[in-house]
RNA sequence: GUCCCCUUCGUCUAGAGGCCUAGGACAUUACCCUUUCACGGUAGUAACACGGGUUCGAAUCCCGUAGGGGACGCCA
């Protein structure tokens, strides 16, 4: 049997980053055994639902590498819920033809009402079934009705959970959801149902937020009489202070990470290690994850982010990335530091820079500041102007004439002039360093400043060295 | 309120009854390297939620307690 699965996400605004551990970790795993990655746009919410939003979760699928097996339906490349909404009410029609549901009168704010009184009470807060043998002669005149699934009344309904194992729930527990609305839509539980069977999706895997609602829906799979699929729930991802994850804790969207510089390859590493592991691997790539991932490497508890180890992830997927992508990548975030566009020539000499910066550096933004001084002047920041005495001054002074003699401005060349006139003046070379630095850079921290000092040229040098001194 | 799930260093996790004096990674501390900051290297601090069982033996199995999370919509 080929393994189907889906990333079914609601466009109703950013991706958010659990969404995205969620896509990996079902794309992986259709990866692993050979089946199919299906997207499904859960649309029918259609108050909320923008174009613009699903968008941003196809980029967000394309920018982390995860492509989708299903693309051809007339005039868009996904599935769309909203475009089967007939075909969800035929279901529904089915159902209520059959007897194993029923149409209910009950308006929204009776509705309200009861589960008020409930609440007070202290009763579980459930549809008490008023309409469910309620003969249709008794409908009140001009209400469209919901239908409701006539849902059974005792048992219990057992899930065997690829993650969680086998849990059962009393049938009492769960009461007649709507399947279909009073406008005659689709609700979530009907929907997503009918789709998945529709769509010959044989493992359903998703957060552990749904796992209540996957009793209900065996429910629906059995008014059919359809086969279940197989259900896997991950544990959540929780912010670093055990809440729910949000834009409050830095960054929760994959547009959030993209923007602050973060590498795909940084960030599916990341996620990948969340709620699943393979032994004790930590660097692990997308190759090496599709030959490991399964279920048996998922965990149970929830996992909360930590910024600070996605970090030190994508420093490492920074240092592995070759100078010209980097370049590539970093050029539009240095450009808005610098609000002016690069030339040809100052682009090379990015890339030349490129092996001094990234060792340095957690984000692609990181290295866009510290390259800034590459190609425009900074200005002295409180420590490096603390650091330049009337005696560093003299230095720079001095430099300026010496690095004037040069022929060759290379690294080697600066370096060794420098080097020199520390020995002939009795500095240790870091009190001719940090001044030089802090002319040329503008701070008393920045990447090795000789080779700085080379890329920016001789003319350049000297302009900063003298207006500094 | 009802139901469901979860619980190993600060964080992510390894661990499928003896291999555990509980391992790795990030973070953190110290030292080495060094023109600054990093990188890199070496060493260190740090956890089985609690209480009962079962067993010759439990982080691992069972039961309670506590704590955390989730679901209870004509949202998805």
């Amino acid at each position: 049997m080929t393994i189907v699965v889906r990333f079914p996400p609601s466009p109703t605004g950013f991706m958010h980053i659990g969404n995205a551990r969620t896509a990996l970790f079902n794309w992986l795993y259709a990866k692993h055994h050979g089946g199919k990655f299906l997207l499904r746009i859960e649309d029918t919410d259609r108050e909320r639902s923008t174009p613009e939003a699903v968008e941003v979760i196809l980029q967000g699928l394309q920018w982390l590498g995860m492509d989708w097996d299903n693309k051809n339906y007339p005039g868009r490349n996904y599935y769309s819920q909203f475009a089967e909404r007939e075909r969800h009410a035929a279901v529904a029609q089915q159902l209520l033809t059959e007897g194993k549901a029923y149409y209910c009168y009950c308006s929204p704010e009776e509705l309200e009402a009861m589960r008020a009184e409930q609440k007070a009470k202290g009763q579980p807060m459930r549809y008490d079934g008023r309409w469910r043998d309620r003969s249709a002669s008794e409908a009140p005149a001009g209400v469209n009705p919901v239908i409701r699934l006539k849902a059974p009344l005792t048992g219990e309904t057992v899930v065997r959970d690829l993650v969680l194992g086998e849990v059962t729930v009393q049938n009492t527990q769960m009461d007649d959801m709507v399947l279909l609305r009073a406008d005659g839509t689709p609700t979530y539980m009907l929907a997503v149902v009918v789709d998945d069977h529709d769509m010959g999706i044989t493992h359903v895997m998703r957060g552990d937020d749904h796992f209540t609602n996957t009793f209900r829906q065996v429910q629906i799979y059995k008014a059919m009489g359809w086969d279940v699929p197989q259900f896997a729930h991950f544990p959540m991802i929780l912010g670093p202070d055990g809440g729910k994850l949000s834009k409050r804790h830095g960054a929760a969207s994959v547009t959030d990470f993209r923007d602050q510089g973060y590498l795909p390859e940084a960030l599916i590493n990341y996620l990948l290690r969340l709620c699943w592991a393979h032994g004790d691997d930590e660097i692990i790539s997308v190759e090496q994850a599709i030959a490991w991932f399964d279920m048996d490497g998922v965990g149970k508890s929830a996992a909360r982010f930590d910024y600070t180890k996605l970090s030190s992830l994508n420093a490492h997927y920074i240092k592995q990335r070759p100078d010209r992508e980097l370049t590539q990548l970093v050029q539009p975030f240095l450009e808005t530091r610098l609000s002016r566009a690069l030339t040809a020539a100052e682009t090379a000499r990015l890339t030349q820079a490129m092996p001094d910066l990234k060792p340095r550096a957690q984000t692609l933004l990181e290295i866009a500041d510290m390259a800034k001084f590459y190609f425009d002047a900074q200005p002295l920041d409180e420590k490096a102007q603390k650091l330049l005495t009337p005696e560093a001054k003299q230095v720079l002074t001095d430099l300026a004439v010496r690095l004037d003699t040069l022929d060759d401005f290379t690294t080697e060349a600066v370096e060794a002039a420098c080097r020199g006139y520390a020995e002939e003046k009795g500095l240790k070379l870091g009190n001719v360093a940090q001044p030089l630095r802090a002319a040329i850079s503008g701070s008393t921290v920045s990447p090795p400043i000789f080779g700085a000092v080379a890329l920016i040229g001789k003319d350049e040098a000297q302009r900063r060295l003298r207006s500094a001194a």
